[in-house]
DNA sequence: CGGAGTTTTGATAGACCTCAATGACTGTGG
DNA sequence: CCACAGTCATTGAGGTCTATCAAAACTCCG
């Protein structure tokens, strides 16, 4: 039951049916969390890691003045917090921005399985490797673009993970997100956020109403935002 | 001759001798960059694992519009580019700030190595996800704070890693870089940054002559940059 | 039909940027 | 030893983007 997992690191390293079955065993138990719970809270020291089978969820800071930066959106086959395999307590928290369901993976014996498991081992570091890559892009993308084109980027980025686990079909995916969650994603306020994505939608490069988005002119989009669809680092980059 | 690296993945697993010298028969060769070049380049398939010994590095993207975006500064015990263990290609650059001296690791030797003694992969991985964390930290910096207190927590967090490695005391280091690559990682201007860094020092919490930083009033820089001196994740935390 | 959460709108303020020029400092060559 | 260029730090004036504060309109749901 940890399928989407299992299929996103299938496109990056060509796992064995024994391999398959050995991630799937440990992966049994499932969890599920309300919208607007915390997943992991900073300070925890979990025991399983968390692998997102349904729903989207949010890594977030919070600043003592109360203002909180997402730090990354976690959507199906992402995992929560991978790093407590060698750190010992979360630095930040997760929390579900939809009713979120979770296979939840035991620490140790996800430990055992990688050290028996040269492919599956390699494939989580891929992983977290790509998460890195995001981070970067991320990061550029707040230090060095003003509103639109971080918006822009940001929807780009997201369309292409959402493609890659299937979830988006036509340049068009659910984004169950409001423009508040979105701006402390993107380090702007809800209001900033709110204006320019009218400016986006009369401009014609998105349509968004009801939690759906629609990439209008992907095109005119991605030259805007800067972005490089490369960055994700798919098997085949 | 790879010592900075070999005492900074000391601070966090216990290596044996014989894990010790492994790691530094593969690690043999130097290479030396002048300032200003490039160590490595966004596209480069690098064959080595590079690992800085002396010198001040930094990660960089540039985008087309010609600005760029300082991603992490790189300090003696770094490695350039552990990620081209998985990953094929750099999805960004790595400039000399100083000279630089770097010891090369042949990225299959290094594999073999962590394959064969996990004490050493877990030392790397941990390497991994401190690298990680303080990606995190930037970001919340670049999205959530302004000017004034992004510069106090950039100093305050180059200090806590110069300690670390034995090259910061007395709350005082060498901090060999310009305004301008100060300011492409802050994601301001040099013009800003510069009238902030007077502000600072008028207020009496540094002093900054000749390429020489000390922190005149940790207390205060801490408190104004919401600086946590955990999150670096030494072995301890 | 409330009522909470979210989106939208308006007016104003402030942080940071842009452009441009001046100084300070360092190394180089004549 | 001085002139000169190059890099970096500093200063000024004016403009723009984004934040702030507040309120109204809308949507969803019990």
């Amino acid at each position: 039951m940890i399928i989407p997992l299992v299929a996103k690191l299938e496109t990056v390293a060509v796992l064995s049916a024994d391999d398959r079955q050995a991630l799937e065993a440990i992966g049994g138990n499932t969890r599920s969390f309300d919208k607007g719970r915390d997943i992991l809270s900073e300070g925890d020291a979990p025991t399983h890691v968390y692998a997102i089978l349904d729903g989207w969820a949010a890594r977030y800071k919070t600043l003592r003045d109360g203002t909180r930066q997402i730090i990354a959106f976690l959507i199906p086959g992402d995992l929560c917090d991978s790093e407590i395999t060698v750190l010992k307590k979360m630095d930040h928290s997760v929390l579900a921005l939809t009713p979120v369901t979770v296979a939840s993976l035991p620490r140790d014996a996800l430990m055992e399985l990688t050290r028996d498991r040269p492919k599956l081992a390699q494939a989580f570091w891929w992983a977290t490797l790509v998460d890195m890559a995001v981070l970067r892009a991320w990061l550029v993308n707040l230090g060095r673009r003003d509103a639109q084109a971080r918006i822009a980027h940001q929807v780009c980025e997201l369309h292409a993970r959402m493609k890659r686990i299937g979830l988006a079909r036509d340049g068009e995916f659910d984004l169950p997100i409001t423009q508040e969650q979105l701006s402390d994603a993107l380090g702007l306020t809800s209001v900033h956020v709110n204006r320019v994505l009218q400016r986006l939608r009369s401009e014609g490069m998105i349509r968004l109403q009801n939690r759906h988005l629609t990439l209008l002119d992907a095109e005119r989009l991605g030259a805007l935002a800067g972005f490089d669809p490369g960055y994700l680092h798919s098997a085949s980059s």
